[in-house]
DNA sequence: GTGGTCTAGACCACC
DNA sequence: GTGGTCTAGACCACG
């Protein structure tokens, strides 16, 4: 795992485990891996870890069971409602990113069409 | 003008010269405004606004004349290029974010193109 | 340790740092001092040995571990880069001080022989 | 007439002043060119060749002639003090840095005739 | 007026 | 404890 600088590991940790769980790797109710397991597998502190699982269970996504670990919740309206802030802040963000370089929207979606060109592999 | 938190501010006052450059604002050779100025409008303190323009010296974005103050280059091919590299991570960022939580590359442009559907707001 | 007025103390820092890692009183992959060591021991403010710390980082001299301080590069072929650059460039500036002055080469070589017996302190 | 960064140019035209009476070009007695005609010359403002002067008037090098300008003193003894002292200041300042290195006398002449072959451009 | 450097002191992220 | 960022305020060099 590899953290950029200049942003909170807690956060990217967050991030992390948020789309380890929308895309079904952690599914609903699951348990997730212990924090040491996480520091060590994330090679990063247990506190950073705990951090970052702090700041999820105080937005409910994470439950703690005390004495038994973490478990994600079985709440899947709020678990899609989650992933779909996720998305939607990274296709907002973008597209105020270009529009402030004065793309227009018509132009973004030509840019991007030819990015994917460009970079070959294949997501399909 | 609001600043993120999580992501110093001497960067994203870099970010925002860029950009003032990028989009014209700031044309080639010009006078940037005083640091005392960018710290007033900015309301930052003037030692980061200092920072931000020292690392933009070191790009060669700009060019400080002694007592005269900060210039934008006139080396109109290193602005085509940091233009370019900016608008290349915006695009860069925003695949890879998407591919994490497993959505194809045509997908992406689907919902990209419906959210630009539904933000309406005419960017033409 | 005393500083030349007229020459930046970061600057200073740098060099000073820069001939300890040279001689090997820091040595590759070792822990320097923290920053708030080396500001008490050079009576220096923080922020200016953060500044040295940081432009060394950035010439990939140092690196930082987070929480844990700044180490010296293993990269023992920048370190000696680094030193040879250093030793050449006072022997570029002795020389061309000297040349400014219309001593020849011979001379140059003649005088720092004298100086060199008139300083009669042995570093043989 | 090109200065380094990170030295005040006052000092530096100071230094390149001595140097041109050190070397003759400037003799004992003789006007030295005007505040303006310097300014004009080195491209520098006539505030900060102002500032070079008189220091040198302080040190005695120059001595003002009200309405007629600066002239170089006609104490032959003072003029050849100033210039042994600033060559006394290369050597030594020269030594002291290869002495930090832990370089010995013998290396250090051993180093700086190594550097006269390499640099093949003949003073001789 | 311009930028450049430095200080003192604060708060944050990370180990 | 470690480094990183920011502020407020001061003084210097330069035009």
């Amino acid at each position: 795992m590899k953290f950029k600088d200049n942003v909170p590991i807690y956060l990217q940790i967050e991030q992390y485990l948020n789309r380890e769980i929308a895309t079904g790797k952690l599914q609903a109710g699951q348990k997730i891996p212990s924090v040491r397991q996480l520091a060590l597998k994330l090679t990063v502190n247990v506190n950073t870890v705990q951090r970052a699982l702090q700041q999820m269970n105080e937005h409910g996504i994470l439950k703690v069971k005390r004495g038994e670990g973490n478990f994600v919740t079985t709440d899947e309206a709020l678990l899609k409602q989650t992933k779909d802030e996720q998305l939607t802040k990274f296709l907002r963000d973008f597209v105020n990113n270009m529009h402030t370089f004065g793309i227009t929207n018509r132009e973004i979606l030509t840019q991007l069409q030819d990015y994917l060109d460009r970079e070959g592999y294949s997501h399909e």
